[in-house]
DNA sequence: TCGGGATTGCGTACGTTGTACGTTCGGCGA
DNA sequence: TCGCCGAACGTACAACGTACGCAATCCCGA
């Protein structure tokens, strides 16, 4: 009774070494997301990973896939271009809860999640009434501005990573001459004063707006 | 006269280090850009670099800075808009010759050049008789449709880096069930048989144009 | 002309990373 | 009961960024 099931802890399984390394993601940032690191979070060794994963990058693909699959479909009822709307807001809303994972989406192929992401989107133009051509571009439109724009934002918040974003912004104005770049130097002050919102939904309702514009064939 | 000016190299300086940094980057991928390999490709030995580069991130930044720099200023003279539009596509293309820019373009606070670049498409932005609001939502639209689209092209093409596009599509294909996905499957096809251009001219455009129609106070 | 500081390059070394390889061990089918 | 098979482990290695101290060189004031 010496060494018969001594504590036995729970083996190890792919799903949880996937859902961990997300935790360890999101809590500390993609860079401290170390096979070292993860094996002791989870109570194993390094290699231990290896019998269920084959390198760090199918387990950075894993995670991408893992995040897109907690992405809703769109609504089959809606107008379609509202349901395209919905979508792409929803979307967005996951990946800034992820903010390591926009990055990872563009490195990788798609697994199943993302391809079936592909596939709702693709499948809501498609009843939307919009010829054929102009879905194929709203695809491509729509997915790159919610991808792109959150990027983009998330890269400000790493940049600021290490400090408050406010002395970021005093770092880069020091940089600027307010003389040679008024217009610069006024741009950031229009974001620090918060009279600007975010431009996401703005530009995302001009893209599907302008969509509906186009001409048949373009 | 043993030792006296034995075949006396050229002195390392910061400017030839970022541009052989920059070389590298274009030749083999940023992630062959090595502090080893940069000294050895200049003829130093690793920690000569150090003299003249705090660090690796200071050396990457320096060269998107670089990059940008390599961007003309807009048109002064043509339609505000027009020049615009122009000065996305030239930004655009720039980026495309360094395919590592991107990435870096996001990840570090604007050096001189970049700040240029904001501060001359905020200015034609200025002259574009926009109202003051639609400008300044229309340059982070503009500023994230370049970025963001081209950074999605390019990730395509590292993907397929180590074969050849085809492969990598028959490879993305084989993962797809027709009967679920056909939609996917559809799509991927229009690329194939190159049905359907490129969306960034298109998009940029329809964001352009759907600037003009917004309110005076969005 | 002669020091002598300042700059530039180099060698060595450390800690961290991903992961290849060979061994150990516990549980299960025969 | 035996033997096997997969999971976990320990060790090891090459490559990375870079800290630190020393050596060679250059420039400048006396």
């Amino acid at each position: 009774m010496t060494t018969k099931t001594p504590a036995k802890r729970e083996p190890l399984e792919r799903d949880k070494i996937v859902a961990a390394g997300i935790e360890l993601a999101d809590d500390e940032g993609v860079d401290a997301l170390t096979m070292r690191r993860l094996a002791e979070r989870l109570g194993f060794k390094v290699m231990a990973l290896y019998n269920h994963v084959a390198n760090k990058d199918e387990l950075l693909a894993l995670m991408v896939d893992a995040v897109a699959g907690s992405i809703g479909p769109p609504s089959e009822d809606d107008d379609a271009l509202e349901a395209v709307r919905a979508h792409a807001i929803a979307t967005r809303e996951v990946l800034v809860h992820h903010p390591w994972a926009p990055d990872l989406w563009l490195r990788f192929l798609p697994g199943p999640n993302r391809t079936d992401h592909m596939e709702h989107l693709l499948a809501t133009f498609a009843r939307s009434g919009l010829p054929p051509g102009v879905a194929h571009h709203g695809f491509h439109a729509v997915n790159n501005h919610v991808l792109g724009y959150t990027l983009q934002e998330l890269a400000m918040d790493f940049i600021a990573a290490d400090s408050d974003a406010l002395a970021t912004i005093d770092l880069f104005l020091a940089s600027v001459a307010p003389d040679t770049h008024p217009h610069t130097v006024a741009h950031v002050h229009q974001h620090v004063d918060g009279h600007t919102g975010s431009s996401f939904e703005l530009v995302l309702d001009l893209i599907l707006d302008g969509l509906t514009r186009l001409p048949e064939d373009p």
